[in-house]
DNA sequence: TTGTAAGCGTTATCAC
DNA sequence: GTGATAACGCTTACAA
């Protein structure tokens, strides 16, 4: 590997005329300029980012906390984030907690080993104050888990309400909703959201709690062929409303006929799905895209105009409902 | 942030007597070692991971080149993959190349720039040169794209073999096989396994090209129609069985008494789905396992005993299938 | 406009 | 056992 120096050499000047050819920093005559390059062009020559890093304390890398990788939602939000944020020619660290104390500690000092710039936290976690010593910029997705630190959300109330008004117009009597872990802030307030457009309406509900990652199939049968007389059904995620209508179908239940069935997400299955999922949608791109030009903007000192934002979802009806 | 010499301080020792605790290497009293230790917890040091990379030009990251992250396959693998590496002390960065040639450009880049230790290539590419100038070990998943780079693959070969028996055993007398872009090796293998079975039998039989990312709904809709009297399908994905499955429901044909259909990988979800979806299962347990430990091999300068290493797949027999 | 040299935070070699 | 010190590859005052 060459370095700087075999690169002065050959050039016949300094490794500070190099620098400047390299960093376009400071003068350097454009002459000299050619011969910088071609020497550069000539040994392949390419700066060691490590020992810029060193020196600049600060490594052009971002790392991206997240509970797993195999979920469509994450992995699609995922490559959002990875793709924007090479576009700023920073590098991403995927760091998967897996809900795991002790990766978790890993990652926590990995982040200060080194020199991380930034950090996007997608992962729920306990120890906030301690990625706050990190003294980095950090933007939360799905969490507002303090004041000060900056995060965007879907507008997840909004997501129970709108979810509960279509199977209300639909004529539901007895709906049941699957939901995420209920410790989750994002679920209580998907839960709140789908009870205010209840109330004082006569309709009998309840709320069942599932894991997101790996929703047990038995717990959607076990709820469902105890309530063979309910005719609507939310779900926190696609997954599980794809889950749900696979029990439907073997109850010998007609969608939307007998029962209506709303999922979360809107990921790309949902409508290759038959019956086509009506879901709930988030809007990824916008979460992403927030996140990464938002933690750049911190990277850089400049001001956030908005330090925590919500993003409006979107019903997408299909055919799952009336 | 503390530096090595602030430890050297506090503890009122030399830098290189810290040096030599943290890595253990060398004399060092145990008393002093003690005042090191002490001085090291309370300025809460951890060592610039930066700053000894640069020395021993070597970073503990390796990468891993991926064609995406929206795929289960390759979610699940990525998984195994990143908790390994975490294991074994080194970082993971994930890097999608979204099969663009400009990423893959930048991506090799920083490969040299930030002393990435060693490669894992999911993704396909054409480049093969161009990674082995880097001069890091490198292992290749699911393609063999040259005989001095070590690689781990599914035996594909049998895998289609299995599928074609499968439905042959089943009495099927006109079988689709959608796969892959029959660019790819893995796919050609497979095709040419299924067609080995076939061979002298009397079945009519044909491939059809689909994308593995974002398979055409509308394709598999026509295929299917304008072959109503076909009896076997074999998918070169879940994800396309999935979608074959639904455009065999919309044509009113039963599975599998109308037909039968076999997918590829056991994504976790094949189980769930109803019917229960019958295919071909790839160990991404022991792919991604195999891939991590060779790696560390070779940057370790040991020899692999194995060098191209063939996983073979197994045949899940479940309700899609006679 | 260019070069010299100090410094970023480590590790390793060599004296003592 | 321990401490100077050079070196890793780079950037940036400061001098020339």
């Amino acid at each position: 590997m060459a370095t700087i120096k075999d690169v002065a050499k050959l050039a016949h000047v300094s490794v500070a005329t190099v620098s400047r050819v390299i960093n376009q920093k400071g003068y350097v005559n454009s002459e000299t300029k050619e011969m910088v390059l071609e020497a550069i062009h000539e040994l392949n020559y390419v700066p060691n980012e490590l020992a810029r890093s060193l020196f600049q304390k600060k490594s052009s890398i971002i790392a991206v906390l997240v509970p797993h990788l195999t979920s469509f939602y994450f992995a699609e939000l995922l490559e959002i984030i990875e793709d924007l944020t090479l576009q700023y020619d920073y590098r991403l660290m995927v760091c998967n907690s897996h809900d795991d104390p002790k990766k978790e500690d890993q990652y926590l000092k990995i982040f200060d080993q080194y020199n991380i710039d930034g950090l996007i936290l997608i992962a729920n976690t306990h120890r906030i104050e301690d990625y706050k010593k990190l003294d980095i910029p950090i933007i939360e997705i799905d969490h507002k888990l303090t004041d000060d630190i900056p995060s965007i959300t879907s507008n997840n109330f909004l997501g129970g309400k709108l979810a509960a008004e279509k199977l209300i117009k639909g004529g539901c009597k007895k709906i049941i909703h699957f939901r995420g872990p209920s410790d989750l802030v994002i679920v209580r307030e998907r839960t709140e959201g789908f009870k205010s457009a209840l109330e004082e309406k006569e309709i009998y509900n309840f709320s069942y709690d599932l894991e997101f990652k790996t929703p047990s199939q038995d717990d959607i049968e076990n709820v469902i062929q105890s309530n063979l007389d309910c005719d609507g059904i939310f779900c926190d995620s696609d997954y599980m409303a794809i889950m749900a209508i696979q029990a439907l179908q073997r109850a010998g239940k007609r969608i939307p006929q007998d029962v209506q069935i709303i999922g979360f997400d809107n990921i790309e299955m949902a409508e290759h799905l038959k019956p086509k999922l009506t879901t709930i949608s988030q809007n990824r791109k916008e979460i992403g895209s927030f996140a990464v030009t938002s933690l750049m903007k911190l990277i850089n000192k400049e001001e956030l105009e908005e330090f925590h934002r919500k993003i409006d979802v979107e019903l997408i009806a299909r055919d799952t409902t009336k």
